[in-house]
DNA sequence: TAGATTGTTAATCGATTAACAATC
DNA sequence: TAGATTGTTAATCGATTAACAATC
């Protein structure tokens, strides 16, 4: 229930957008079809290992001849959710706000960020990127409105709980949090964290340890 | 060897960034003492767990008391090599690599980025949260010269590569990469990838399949 | 003392790796 | 055909969870 998402482990989950890219290029190089043993070679992993992830994606490939490129893309893009054109609000338009605001990568992602929500004055009405700066005051009325889903998070850890909160209250049912706090949400919710701390404390540990 | 540093598993090194989180702000509340049963509750996570966790840092502490609040959290720090006032130098000072260099975060965790290098003229020479931005060119010499040991990478996936090598001949042995590409890299250096789209990719196949 | 908590060892669970038949 | 690759089942490995004695 934890671990497994669909029947699918979480660490299959984090590897298959990388096996994704690679295919990709692959594509627009012209190839049609695809081994694991190709895609393991490209990302340094194992192919047996590529094997079993993509098996869990459901897609057949032939014997001898691997996984047919454009098939492969659509089931992982759709086992991602990545097809779904997945509209997301951002709440925090500061330095990382606004990195994520010019991300372009997460339009290959299906992420499409409509809109972004501050309570500095300066920042509201402007544009990002493209994208309109509003009054945080706006946020679970036009969440609602627009029946938006997944809410980003890049304000200050003091804040994090309370926009959590009002996005929920909005409508939103997935939150991507990169704010170093542990947030209280429904069991409806969906939350992921990206902790940059955690992945610090990794490459510290190994260098301090090699 | 690849699953675990210095005998602990790498899943416990992610989650003790978030306990040295909770314990640091409890000290500030004047705690002396602190529970595994205290922190599990704090971060929503299970006092066995948490336990386990914690014994791997070798810290020791008095049944039906606790661990003590500052021996703990020196322990924890000196265990993440946050002790060693880690130095490193960024590349790349677009939208993502100015947001890390402001992001004050870094020093509770021992990181101290002391230079950041660019290609673009219009950057190099300003300086971006009291640190400077150098030309690309002065990297492997500053590096040698300085003795920095981490390289932050924050360039498009297709400098990614060059950069790395780059680095890694001016002595870098730890690189942290936000650029969504797999390295090439000599086994006595350390890579630690901060991907994005696998972060993304969890939440999505959650949202969608829940 | 009683009971909460640590420290440690054992049991379980799940992911990775290996093996092998089927296939084109 | 021969051999590379898939699909699937089994074996291994490692992390999490449980159990329990020791302790203050």
């Amino acid at each position: 229930m934890k671990s497994k998402i669909n029947g699918v482990p979480v660490p299959t989950l984090k590897r298959l957008p990388l096996y994704l890219k690679i295919v990709k290029r692959m594509k627009s190089e012209g190839k049609a079809f695809v081994s694991c043993t190709d895609i393991a070679q490209e990302c340094g992993s194992d192919a047996i290992q590529v094997r079993k992830d993509i098996a869990s994606t459901g897609v057949v490939g032939q014997a001898r001849v691997g996984f047919n490129v454009s098939q492969l893309i659509d089931t992982v893009e759709n086992f991602l959710g990545w097809r779904n054109k997945n509209e997301a609000f951002l709440v925090g338009v500061g330095n990382l706000g606004t990195a994520l605001l010019k991300y372009r990568q997460f339009k290959e992602n299906g992420l499409n960020i409509v809109a972004a929500f501050e309570t500095d004055n300066s920042k509201v009405g402007k544009k990002v990127d493209g994208v309109k700066v509003f009054n945080l005051t706006k946020l679970e009325n036009l969440a609602e409105r627009m029946h938006v889903q997944i809410g980003i998070i890049a304000v200050p850890g003091e804040y994090a709980q309370e926009i959590a909160d009002r996005m929920i209250q909005g409508g939103i049912k997935a939150l991507w949090v990169f704010s170093p706090v542990v947030l209280k949400v429904p069991d409806d919710v969906v939350v992921e964290y990206v902790l940059l701390s955690a992945s610090l404390g990794v490459l510290t540990s190994k260098l301090n340890n090699q």
